[in-house]
DNA sequence: TATGAATGAGCTTTCATTCAT
DNA sequence: AATGAATGAAAGCTCATTCAT
């Protein structure tokens, strides 16, 4: 019932938005009265915010799984975080783009908590570019904040025009988007 | 004052959110009545449906203006379209905030219109790039719309972030992404 | 309209208490919608606290008129406070007896003022019974502070039995009450 | 626990007022769950009706012990009245305070009991004042039923100020009003 | 050109109560 | 004896919009 309640909603929130949203709207989704969705959940808020910690916690979990074999070369960390991402879209697209939409609706409490696990994520990437660096496995004169932003731009900005029933793969995707940061738009000079 | 009611109405749909910004709001910060809104604007989506022609055409106009000089490179306009973009939150943050956000919230056939307008600045892009390949200014494998959509997703994913009062100015942030768009992350092969 | 309101609302505070009345039972007495009733009103709280104050300022007028003239003895002073007091039943019953009743409701801020507003009508009385007893009006061992409070008791009490319809009459329980008060239940000595 | 629960409902019902006090509030102070509460009491307003049968019955009997004793005089029956009525405030103030504020919210049927109950009590005294009349304990133009009122008044009015836990104690404010209802304001002829 | 009174539909939330277990 | 899930009615309040003036 509870997790019934959750998927409906990300359901509508992402499709109407949260503030167009009713209450009604959830419980006429679920086949539930409104008392229901008042023993389950404190407020409307309080839903959104189980909302966004699922989807930062779990985010943050395939990070971390993802970071820390140390055999691996922050390249192919960057390709993991980028595919990551793009997966992310296809399996819980719905619940990233609430993410990256409604969190203004959190109050203030909540809203910090939010940001901060949203910056921990950005901060790790950031790490392995400074990492590739050092490596010499990407130029010297990259500068870490900014790539992750870009990296993060192309990523993020794809659950507006990614569409998982489309004739492009996730994998694909991501594959296109590595093979553009790692070399460039250039041709090659011995081309 | 139907200016000032407009201007009023996008520092408040940017900070609030257009739901969450009534009409009340909006005509207590004009220092009018309710009534003299509905003079000037049908309803508040009109209101809406302004400030985002307002803000489309005019960057279609601006688009325009960069691309027709025939002698520029490839290079040459793309390196303007992010200068140009990252430019306009500068000076149109706000504008530009509502309108990635609040599009939802127009009625079809407003709707409808917007999003043409904006494929069509999308597309103006693409056939830069096409235009580049064909050249032989960029590589040849290069994917003409998934590359406008990295370009578009960097920039746009700046109204996230970017801090015109900060110590990064446009331009440089421009000039970065650039660099890294053209020549990716990877050292050069003589290296 | 605003008037029409707030005399409805104080019959039905009265009669059926403050949350036991709905916006929707105010509305439906006046032949109005909410809408309106919030356009006149903040809150229903806001509409209390005005009940509350009109009472109040207006008891303390009364009071003040009643003080001034300096000719009057301290025991005129007492008798008069006595008929106001149960005059304002037949008068202002109603929100008497709100006033008494009703004013937990209201919130910390304008909690606050009317009880300073209601013990300044109190320690008025106490002044007007401290100067009778330096007149040697009334007898010296007299605590004015309790007899204040014996006599406010006297008064308040009467909102829950007086009716203004039944063949007491204010004036004729007045007075028995300031008889009462003076004299004591003993028989006189030379009885 | 049927009294335990009671016990709390008389607290809250007191600070809070019955109309604020949800199941909610009582079942929690008591650790249980609200099945609990209906498996003890049928409704909200039956365990009001419960609190309300408990206080005046209470009351009743301590009248009947106290005017029992034939021997009395009617002032000393009087003098044992208010010292009951305001030695109760230290004990029961609270089921006291919700006796005399929250009585209408019982149905017909029990509300009309109280009431009956209530007007026994009252009566009872009239009857002692009758009797000291006629005693010529008293005076002889006393009304019995607006001296009753009176009385009342007085010490029913204690409720909104008297602090058990103050200077004051109970038997000391009961002495000070029993002195001023037999003996009045006014000095004596002979001082 | 501008106002202010009025509306009605809808919102989030609370709550006494029921009932199968 | 006690629980916890579920309900439905109603509460206070908001708001875009209308319209006579």
């Amino acid at each position: 019932m509870r997790n019934n309640i959750k998927q409906q909603a990300i359901f509508l929130f992402q499709k109407k938005g949260f503030s167009e949203t009713s209450i009604q709207d959830i419980v006429e989704a679920v086949h539930v009265t409104k008392g229901s969705f008042y023993y389950y959940f404190t407020s409307k808020e309080s839903l959104l915010m189980e909302i966004h910690m699922d989807y930062i916690e779990n985010l943050l979990a395939e990070q971390h799984r993802l970071y820390e074999p140390t055999s691996q070369s922050a390249r192919e960390k960057l390709t993991g975080t980028v595919v990551l991402l793009l997966t992310k879209i296809k399996e819980d697209g719905a619940s990233a783009r609430i993410f990256y939409r409604e969190m203004r609706h959190l109050q203030e409490a909540g809203y910090s908590h939010i940001v901060e696990r949203r910056n921990q994520f950005r901060r790790q990437i950031e790490e392995v570019i400074t990492e590739g660096i050092h490596n010499r496995e990407f130029r010297q004169n990259l500068n870490p904040a900014l790539t992750t932003l870009a990296l993060l731009g192309i990523t993020n900005w794809s659950y507006q025009w990614f569409d998982p029933d489309g004739e492009l793969s996730d994998r694909e995707a991501a594959a296109y988007f590595v093979d553009l940061l790692l070399h460039g738009m250039l041709p090659k000079e011995h081309e």
